[in-house]
DNA sequence: TCTGGGGTCCTAGGACCC
DNA sequence: TCTGGGGTCCTAGGACCC
């Protein structure tokens, strides 16, 4: 009798201990982090340069540092001490590329991200120039996530510069709306790697990401759904992470300029103007509504490898050429997948015409691949079936339908997978060839 | 002397199957 | 023989993001 009432007791306890802590969960806000890293691939050169600080400094453009004064210093260990008139300037550049990233000082030139480096030699000639080292960005993206990881394990890479963090359930997550833990986070960043980093907490991700941009550099601000009315509609459309510059000219054409304008606009219209689907979504995020999830880990689609020449090409005029880069591009593309442990079986191909329209091909195979020479036969085959008459610009390859290597057998199928067979309409086999 | 490289997701039409 | 709807896969292009 008595150990009946002891367990009952215990079952007892067990349930309201249940109970509680469900009450203590419900009571939990849901709080995500937007968390960018300032000025990220000019910031990770200054720790090598810190004499470029307060300099115009553009990096990008095609070249690789092999030959000059960088690459003799870096090999010697005296980076920091390359005296400022050694350095590579804007306006000796020679040839075709774009401004990757621009620092403060270069910025109040006029250049900007993305620009040609031809017009930012012009806008700011004197401008200290750097190749994109991306190796280096890299290892400076895995030291600061780690950092994260450390303190907040549910986050979700969003490319080397920035994540979302689900601050709901970690320990501080909550106190003044994230602040605590943004705020140790960001320390924690900038003792590890000296960098620094801004960071938005709100309800979701959509609203994370625009607050992230509120307070830069180094800056944290949250946002509650009560500041929905003072702190977003405000914005203009193009703040929101999903509206891009055709869709904004295209809300602008309609007079739909801020956050506020959209939101007033009522869901019909918005499904007759933009889609069923993209309408739908206009409308919930223009009312900062997002449910998406933060996801830990996701598995590539596709991998792709592409290159813009540095002058022109013609199919037949530089067939040896374009060969050779083809070529090239379908080994890499398949040194990738190889060393990732992909295989895919859709091959693709893109062109870049002279003028600047592109054209696509690609063709699914029966069979999963990451063997280079099979690669460049199936890409060979798209590439017979685009138009050659123009000059092009860039040439790219592309796999896509990834599975991971060890799910496929030697023959490249997956277990139990049906060959597909498609009769495809074939102009040249008339009725009467099967009589 | 315009306009990189690596991705994801969506749409729309056609083939094909049930 | 004709009609037809739903579902899936494939292909080409485009918007968007970092």
């Amino acid at each position: 009798m008595t150990v009946c009432w002891q367990l009952l007791r215990g079952l007892f306890s067990a349930l309201v201990a249940c109970a509680l802590f469900r009450v203590v969960l419900m009571t939990l806000v849901r709080r995500i982090a937007h968390l960018d890293m300032d000025a990220f691939y000019a910031s990770v050169e200054l720790l090598r340069y810190p004499q470029l600080k307060g300099l115009p400094v553009v990096i990008g453009g095609r070249w690789r540092r092999e030959d000059d004064v960088l690459a003799r210093a870096a090999a010697d260990g005296t980076l920091a001490s390359i005296p400022l008139e050694d350095f590579p300037r804007i306006r000796d550049y020679v040839g075709r590329g774009v401004s990757t990233t621009a620092t403060y000082a270069a910025r109040q030139f006029g250049v900007g991200s993305a620009m040609g480096i031809m017009k930012a030699a012009k806008l700011c000639p004197d401008a200290i120039m750097l190749p994109v080292d991306f190796d280096e960005y890299r290892k400076y993206s895995r030291l600061f996530k780690s950092v994260i990881l450390e303190h907040a394990p549910l986050m979700e890479n969003r490319g080397v510069d920035e994540v979302y963090i689900d601050f709901t359930e970690v320990e501080g997550g909550q106190q003044e709306g994230g602040r605590k833990l943004a705020e140790k986070i960001q320390s924690a960043i900038f003792s590890a790697t000296g960098l620094t980093c801004s960071v938005g907490v709100a309800p979701n991700k959509l609203l994370a990401k625009m607050a992230s941009e509120f307070n830069k550099p180094n800056g944290i601000s949250i946002v509650h759904e009560a500041d929905l009315e003072s702190l977003i509609w405000p914005l203009p459309c193009r703040k929101i992470n999903g509206i891009g510059p055709r869709t904004d000219e295209k809300l602008k054409r309609f007079g739909i300029e801020t956050i506020r304008d959209l939101a007033l606009r009522e869901q019909g219209w918005l499904t007759e103007n933009f889609g069923e689907s993209y309408g739908a979504w206009l409308y919930r995020a223009a009312r900062g509504l997002d449910e998406r999830p933060v996801v830990t880990s996701s598995e590539p689609v596709s991998m792709s490898r592409e290159t813009t020449f540095g002058e022109d090409l013609h199919a037949v005029a530089n067939k040896a050429e374009l060969g050779a880069i083809f070529t090239r591009l379908c080994e890499q593309v398949a040194a990738d997948l190889e060393r990732k442990g992909y295989v895919g079986k859709t091959v693709g191909i893109k062109i870049r015409y002279d003028n600047f329209k592109a054209a696509t091909r690609d063709h699914t195979a029966d069979f999963y691949t990451a063997d280079a020479k099979v690669i460049r036969q199936l890409a060979g085959q798209c590439l017979k079936r685009v138009p050659l008459e123009r000059r092009i610009r860039l040439l790219g390859v592309r796999v896509g339908s990834l599975v991971r290597r060890d799910e496929v057998d030697e023959s490249g199928h997956l277990p139990g997978e049906l060959p597909r067979s498609r009769k495809k309409a074939d102009p040249n086999l008339s009725l009467f060839d099967d009589l």
